[in-house]
DNA sequence: TGTACATCAGTGAACGCGCGTTCACTGATGTAC
DNA sequence: TGTACATCAGTGAACGCGCGTTCACTGATGTAC
């Protein structure tokens, strides 16, 4: 069958935003095309209609992934002050913490990512970079050494937070990293004062 | 062919050995049985005769991993003062960042091990408490708050290191980690005193 | 000391399965006349 | 307006492959007599 034009990028649209979901969740390996695109409503062999490997689709959900964040960094900016701070605490939520498939896909991703090609490793480059920027500038600029820590710091905690099977002992460890991560913000405007 | 006694949980110390280092270099996933096997100069099928499945294994690994960690921590406690300071220097190391194989198995796995049955995931928890109660211990103890965040800093910021492809903002992104870490340590003193 | 037997760590072929990828085909719709 | 044809997103069977797991078997060595 023939579709009216968009039809084509609206389905690839569809495909890279599960895609970016499960990756986050299940991992890139636990993820199969098949089940991927029967979640998107399609059989498994309409995929390379879209994309030349997996590979290029996991580029394209890593950048999917980036632009959802920043869209919603953006968003979060609109408060007016403390928004370094209200993001650390929206960041290691527990809400975050249990939807790894809408989080950070650093968090998620950063560790398999890394045995991934240059190309693919490049993409999550650009998500490390637009977050420190951001963090930076809410810092009130000339602070990159600590917009880059608090990112580790971030997604760092956030991995102990749901790697850890003892509840009580994953909110102690989400607490633990937003008191550090105030320590390092106030720490960092007393230098700029 | 029958063996001397001790021959068997020789065998078996050596594919856990092999597996501890090879899960951290390329993901549980990313590593089969039978090329594990090989790598112990023996083949597949007699992987059973030692574990009643892979997950077994891994447990065993993650297991392997956290003694081994231990070892070395207690090597590197002997030197006086400034433990914990220099922990983190050798923690945040190209060194470190370019051997995950040896290195710190909760950078390599936590996210992965998240995925993994609830008993798999208690072998990390494992690791993390004993490293924190060791922090604390370096920090002067009543610091498990500070010891939990140093620990996620370190692990996330190594992982920020691992997955970025410009080499140059890698080592920055090491140097930051090691500055927000002697912040941090810095402030629990403080504290104390 | 010499012979017969039991043990069991390790072998390697085979299992079903899901993976990423390929490809001949379909068929509703846009375009040409 | 009506007919013939070209397009191409999506179908679904098939590919080779490696996975975790099973199992009948091997054969050097320890044990029993």
């Amino acid at each position: 069958m023939r579709y009216s034009a968009g039809h084509k990028e609206e389905t690839r649209r569809k495909i890279v935003g599960i895609a970016a979901k499960r990756f986050r969740e299940q991992g890139v390996e636990g993820v199969g095309l098949a089940s991927l695109m029967a979640d998107a409503g399609l059989t498994h062999g309409g995929f390379y209609a879209h994309f030349s490997s997996k590979e290029e689709l996991v580029k394209a959900a890593v950048q999917e992934a980036l632009d959802q964040s920043l869209i919603r960094l953006a968003r979060g900016a609109e408060k007016s002050g403390k928004r370094m701070e209200s993001f650390v605490r929206s960041y290691l939520s527990p809400v975050h913490r249990d939807h790894p498939g809408e989080g950070c896909v650093v968090a998620a991703l950063a560790a398999e990512i890394a045995r991934h090609p240059a190309d693919t490793k490049a993409e999550l480059d650009l998500q490390v970079k637009a977050y420190v920027e951001t963090f930076d500038r809410w810092l009130g600029g000339n602070n990159q050494s600590t917009a880059i820590a608090l990112y580790g710091l971030m997604s760092g905690t956030l991995q102990l937070a749901r790697a850890c099977s003892d509840a009580a002992y994953s909110e102690q460890i989400l607490a633990s990293g937003v008191a550090a991560a105030l320590t390092l913000i106030k720490e960092s405007s007393h230098e700029h004062s």
